[in-house]
RNA sequence: GGGCGAUUAGCUCAGUUGGUUAGAGCGCCUGCCUUACAAGCAGGAUGUCACUGGUUCGAGUCCAGUAUCGCCCACCA
């Protein structure tokens, strides 16, 4: 039950409204999509959150953002799907979960797969509950009918679906390459998953004997222990120190091996000797070298990083430990020449949080050219997909063209298992590196085919690997609606609409989705990419964990409500992408900024209560419709305010079109406040008391001016809006404002002229108001007013709006006259337009200080008048500007100079 | 090394295709418990638009350069 209007509190309290609506919404299934609708459709997928993560101020910000642009489109009569779920995260689960069995000094080898997974399949429905519920408290507008999980059954099958039809067209292939290696978690990971840090390092300098023993060469490196596995020298081919000596081999210090001096371009002749160690096993530049000039490749190093056999009496180190020991043998030796303090940057693994190893392994892969050069000539030749703000496309570009191949495999558990079968009993019961296999959907069909490969003997087993999780991610648009299905949801909603998400994962996710989809869909999974930018906290630093910076958006809502929050973030956005910062107190949890948004839901909150205190139980809907027939009818302060509204509705409504989301909000915000609040219900306030007939003829105009504004913000301030327009309009709790159509633009009533006239008014109220203040009269005295304007039209809209004058400057009498002999001599005198207003108060004001302020004013004005005219003197002006500019500066010049003979005017008669 | 963004009031930021006198919120100062709201109302003060040139009748806005800060990408051992 909504209270009675008068039993309405004079605080909101947002707890209670936000919790009710939102189940109200998702029982009533307020926002399940129709997949028979045929309105045009409007959908977004969510980025899916990691099911291990908890709200942080970025979700809140993005889902922020997207709910106001599916609410809006959803209003406006669109077929409307936002369709949530959650991501399996796998590194990041596995992580945790191996912690986790630590702690009991166990590992997952000891409990095994099936158990592990057990855990994991269990944990996920504890942990992905948390975000979900949490996503429920942001008033999201998604279809929870419609919610899916990376790993469920559905999306599953799409994702074997995707990697046996890339097989089978070649597209993805087993093979042995360097590969980012993690030795925290043991797993390969993409190159997007290394992120370069800046550490302080050495760089050591060691002499290389020639093998003829007739000299040295000197290289440097960062990572000494890697030396064991060299296989060459490179220098510059144009490198004239040693050109001589190309072809020639050195021996290796501590291993003996004799290696050979090779050219090659890479070799930058500046840095150092010019001479470079080559490890064609461990760094991607020697890797490259080493496939030019055949040189072997000897790895030295083991999966969790310690060295292996070929390290010799290194064998069983850390690689660390190794480096050290490495060093210490060479110096030993006369083999090191010098150690440097130097700073470089080392690639660290982004979930490890260690350096990660290049390393040589099998591993499946993606051959991405033939993908993104699809991508890219969807891009080129459609502009598809569209981003906003424009700069994004660029850079999505740039990544699509230098692309190297995708490392999809992962030695992880929790994910996708990669859906090869080996025949191991064709290499003696291992999977080896040449091991034969079948990709299949199942085991049975893996069966099938091997059996007609290897004979009805063969023994198989699974790869025991899983995908990266952006694997499954990249086709998250089209899988989550069915695909490889043709359902009937794919066929309605897919491609989507638009795609909202940050700057940070264009690479990991949109261009992902976009290569699969091209692939698979033949179209682009969405038109529009809406990339938004971060949330920063007070000190302009980027949000992060490590940091330990968050700002918990659910202490926030606590404290100010959702509605406060999401409506901060929102307007905070300016432009499109940009970042935004939050001001936060961390000693007292408190938000400045969102405050003041909670303070603008109260506003709106009282202005309600206002209205509804007097509409006399009755509601938009009994007060009956306006129409634009009795416009004339209706007082000059009706028409203004809905000439304002629709003008607003107008505004916001291109506004959200252009993803202008801040701009709208801001707009909304000054409408509501500035325009309704200050002025238009303090002017309905006389005709409200004076009753009958008066106050009938104002209460339309209140009732569909608030719903108006309730519509309006409801996309951005869903709960408080929801609550009202209940209130308001008495509808039961089954129809929601959530789902009734955004305002639209009657032009009949929007008018210019008439806004401008009106100006006039609030400026002279604005004036008394000011000079009362300076008089220091009593707030609560009225005083006497005289006008004077020498133009008719100005002397007209004194008079029709002499009543606004009198309620909201409390002025007694009040006399406009065209003589300016009827001002008495001794009063103060403000200007607006070329009216001049004048309080006859001189007795009871510090006369010097009034002067002094009016001298003041009469400089600035004989400024602007001095700008003006050599403007309006300048040929260049007048023969060039355009002749409304020269029209509009000469009655502006004209005002001028009729203001500033008032003022002197009036300070010589002081 | 390449690319992008930012620089406007004490603070956080707006300022559309160049057009008059540069705006808002917060904070600050003054006065108000005015029958919606003190989470409020009314009024007020505050700017070498980072710097230097250029284009133009006219530049916060366009161009070039400089400086500071931030971000992204990159194979200098």
């Amino acid at each position: 039950m909504t209270p009675e209007p008068l039993n309405l509190p004079s605080q909101y309290e947002p707890k209670d409204a936000e919790s009710r609506w939102q189940t109200l919404w998702e029982t009533q299934h307020a926002f399940r999509a129709d997949v028979n609708s045929e309105a045009p459709v409007y959908c977004v997928v969510i980025p899916p959150p990691n099911v291990t993560g908890s709200l942080h101020m970025g979700h809140a910000f993005e889902s922020a953002l997207i709910d106001v642009l599916v609410r809006y489109h959803r209003m406006i009569g669109c077929n409307t799907l936002w369709l949530p779920g959650t991501d399996h995260a796998s590194i990041a689960v596995q992580t945790i979960l191996e912690k986790e069995l630590k702690a009991q000094g166990k590992t997952r080898q000891d409990v095994g797969r099936e158990k592990f997974l057990e855990r994991a399949w269990q944990w996920k429905e504890e942990s992905g509950g948390t975000i979900v519920n949490q996503q429920r408290r942001l008033g999201v507008s998604v279809d929870w009918s419609r919610e899916r999980f990376t790993m469920d059954e559905g999306l599953s099958h799409a994702v074997l679906t995707a990697f046996n039809r890339l097989y089978e067209e070649g597209l993805i292939y087993r093979g042995n390459y360097l590969v980012n290696w993690c030795p925290a978690s043991q797993s390969a990971v993409s190159d997007l998953e290394v992120e370069p840090k800046e550490v302080d390092g050495h760089l050591w300098h060691f002499r290389y004997p020639l093998t003829d023993g007739s000299g040295y060469l000197e290289v440097a490196t960062t990572r000494p222990e890697t030396m064991l596995g060299d296989t060459g020298v490179a220098v510059n081919p144009e490198d004239d120190r040693y050109q001589h000596l190309i072809g020639q081999t050195l021996t290796l210090p501590l291993v003996g091996r004799e290696i050979p001096i090779i050219a090659d371009e890479l070799v930058d002749r500046e840095f150092g000797t010019g001479c470079v160690k080559v490890t064609p096993a461990h760094d991607p530049n020697d890797f490259e070298m080493g496939k030019r000039h055949n040189l072997p490749f000897i790895n030295v190093m083991n999966k969790d990083g310690s060295m292996n056999e070929n390290a010799g009496e290194f064998a069983g180190l850390d690689r660390y430990d190794a480096r050290k020991a490495v060093v210490a043998k060479l110096d030993e030796q006369g083999f090191l020449v010098k150690i440097e303090d130097y700073r470089h940057t080392v690639p660290y693994s982004d979930r490890g949080k260690v350096p990660v190893e290049p390393l040589i392994s099998t591993q499946w892969f993606v051959k991405i050219k033939p993908l993104a050069e699809d991508t890219l000539s969807w891009l080129d030749d459609r502009s598809a997909p569209r981003f906003v703000p424009d700069r994004w496309t660029k850079v999505y570009r740039d990544w699509l063209v230098n692309l190297k191949d995708w490392c999809i495999s992962r030695q992880l558990w929790w994910g996708h298992q990669i859906p090869a079968w080996y025949a191991v009993s064709e290499t003696e019961g291992e999977i080896r590196d040449n091991t034969p296999f079948v990709v299949a959907m199942d085991e049975a069909e893996a069966q099938d085919k091997a059996v007609a490969q290897f004979g009805s003997e063969v023994t198989l087993v699974r790869d025991p690997d899983v995908l990266d999780t952006w694997f499954s991610s990249g086709l998250w648009p089209f899988s989550t609606m069915g695909w490889p299905e043709e359902t009937a949801d794919l066929s309605r909603y897919y491609p989507t609409t638009t795609l909202v998400t940050g700057f940070d994962i264009i690479f990991f996710w949109v261009a992902r989705m976009t290569l699969m989809a091209g692939y698979f869909t033949k179209q682009m999974p969405f038109k529009d990419v809406y990339i938004h930018g971060l949330v920063r906290d007070e000190n302009n630093k980027k949000m992060s964990k490590s940091a330990g910076n968050g700002i918990d958006p659910l202490l926030l809502i606590e404290k100010y409500g959702t509605d406060a929050l999401r409506y901060t973030l929102i307007k905070e956005v300016a432009g499109a992408g940009q970042d935004i910062r939050l001001e936060y107190d961390r000693q007292t949890d408190e938000s400045i900024s969102v405050q003041a948004s909670r303070n603008f839901a109260n506003k709106l909150w009282n202005a309600s209560r206002f209205v509804l205190m007097n509409l006399a139980g009755e509601n938009p809907e009994s007060l009956g419709q306006l129409s634009v027939e009795q416009r004339e009818t209706l007082d000059l302060s009706d028409r203004w305010i809905l000439s304002r509204y629709y003008y607003t509705v107008q505004q916001t409504r291109s506004q959200i079109e252009t993803y202008g989301l801040g701009e709208a909000a801001k707009g909304l915000y000054e409408f509501i406040w500035g325009d309704f609040c200050d002025w238009y219900i303090e002017l309905a306030k006389s005709r409200l008391w004076a009753g009958g007939e008066e106050k009938r003829s104002v209460q339309p105009i209140l009732a569909t001016v608030l719903e108006g504004i309730l519509k309006l913000l409801h996309p951005f301030m869903p709960h408080i809006t929801e609550e009202i327009w209940h209130t308001l309009t008495q509808r039961s709790d089954t129809e929601f404002l959530a789902r009734q159509a955004y305002p639209e633009v009657v032009s009949e009533w929007l008018d210019p002229d008439l806004e401008q006239t009106f100006e006039l008014l609030t400026n002279t109220i604005r004036i008394i108001r000011n000079l009362r203040a300076e008089a220091q009269v009593k707030p609560a005295l009225k005083v006497n007013a005289i006008f004077h304007s020498e133009n008719t039209q100005e002397r007209e809209i004194l008079t029709i709006g002499s009543r606004y004058i009198q309620d909201l400057a409390k002025v007694e009498d009040l006399t406009i006259v065209a003589d300016a002999n009827e001002i008495p001599q001794q009063s103060l005198v403000g200007v607006t337009g070329t009216v001049q207003i004048v309080l006859p108060l001189a007795g009871v004001v510090d006369l010097e200080n009034f002067k002094a302020k009016l001298q003041k004013e009469l400089t600035k004005l004989d400024k602007d008048i001095t700008g003006f005219e050599n403007r309006l003197n300048n040929p260049g002006f007048v023969n060039k500007a355009p002749e409304e500019l020269i029209a509009n500066t000469r009655n502006l010049l004209a005002e001028a100079q009729t203001q500033a003979a008032i003022i002197r005017d009036r300070l010589q008669r002081l």
